[in-house]
DNA sequence: CACCGAACATGATCTATGTCAAGGAGTTCC
DNA sequence: GGAACTCCTTGACATAGATCATGTTCGGTG
């Protein structure tokens, strides 16, 4: 089964099995392709799974008490969902929509039970990712009751994966302007404003909808860490 | 060694082991003892170790570029801490600080390793244990970007573990108000006026500094949950 | 290629909460 | 049991950012 095989072989938290251990668990899983745009999870779904993204882009947003789309983070190669239903048997509530075509390995519980126990550095690795993904809520945590608007623009946009375009650091934000916004604990307004802001001083500059380039480095750190 | 042994036993993440894997994994164990107000961890500190706790209770903060002190968490019985310094080989970065008399069970990181690879169950509480609290970060998080601070603190108090008094559901702050306030991102000024209000509007009495009586708990959850 | 709708920008206004300042109350420690 | 220090409360004020409303642009679609 080759594409099973690739499946596994390219996710972080199964590298350190061996080739042999990986067939093996290749067994258990099932490759699963989603369009974008299509849901993957969605909440109080019976049914759960765990998912290792292995291509592609999905967001994680929670509808909260009032209604709104509260945008919890986005998740691409390597990252584990469902995590929570396996481990203390809680439905999930969060809704998984793919941002972007993508391939993930599925497992369903019972199989991941086994699986973990027989394999604990595949545990480890997940722990791994669980204490990054911990870690990276708490830093945005921190950056919301800390800081203002624009620093956490900032800070956002230093994040983000960039590359360069003619010789210039250029982002492509992955989500709207409004996700972004509501991932940042803010209104689309405000996010307007203030990239407007920061592109008249001169330290980014707008492309389009979703292309950022970074004029100035230095100057995005400055307004990331303020005092 | 029966005090090795009790710290082990008493710890979740460590049930589930038979008796006799319980006598093995003591061997690794240091039980620790710290008093109130005393530091167990700082930021940098470049030994490391995982704690878990067992009687008493911690406060982990961070300390955020601007120089506040940003309240992270308070651990209990049960809870892990300095998980990430051993996952992923970063140094701690959090400020953990007694609030009371404590006792935990302490691991230096080679004989976690080891730990883990022998004893997959240990791995999967606390895969349980870092994702329940990623869930509450989460919670956290959501609730401080959507809801106002009369909110917060009214889930707050309603997720404290309470106590009924004289009939009346009691709450004991574990914290102090000012660092409460850093833990709801707010201020001391504005979480004093808030309990103030509620305290007006007859939900809730306040007693001395930290005991707080709950006359109307619907009307508390009324006031979390905001339009 | 022109249309259409969603996404975005901008302006005017309002309000919750932060900030600064000063006085009061609760603990703690001797 | 009282002094002394924190912690907390209250007041007056300033302001970042939310909200509401309207106009504009983009990018996909027929």
């Amino acid at each position: 089964m080759p594409v099973d095989d690739l499946c596994v072989s390219r996710v972080p938290i199964f590298q350190g099995l061996t080739r042999e251990e990986q067939l093996r668990v290749a067994e258990f899983v099932r490759p699963v392709h989603v369009a974008k745009g299509e849901t993957v999870y969605s909440p109080g779904q019976s049914v759960s799974r765990l998912l290792v993204m292995h291509s592609g882009q999905l967001k994680v947003s929670h509808a909260a008490a009032n209604g709104q789309e509260q945008i919890l983070r986005t998740v691409t190669d390597g990252d584990v969902v469902g995590e929570r239903a396996f481990l203390t048997g809680h439905l999930p509530n969060d809704l998984v929509v793919a941002l972007e075509d993508s391939r993930m390995c599925v497992f369903d519980h019972t199989d991941l039970s086994a699986l973990l126990r027989d394999y604990p550095d595949v545990g480890l690795r997940m722990l791994r990712t669980l204490s990054d993904r911990l870690a990276s809520v708490e830093r945005l945590l921190a950056a919301i009751t800390s800081s203002d608007v624009s620093a956490r623009i900032a800070a956002y946009l230093l994040d983000l994966p960039g590359s360069i375009r003619d010789g210039v650091p250029t982002v492509w934000l992955p989500l709207a302007k409004y996700e972004i916004a509501s991932y940042l604990g803010t209104t689309p307004e405000t996010l307007s404003r203030r990239l407007a802001a920061l592109s008249a001083s001169g330290v980014i500059e707008l492309h389009g909808r979703r292309d950022v380039t970074i004029l100035d480095i230095d100057g995005l750190e400055r307004v990331a860490t303020p005092r």
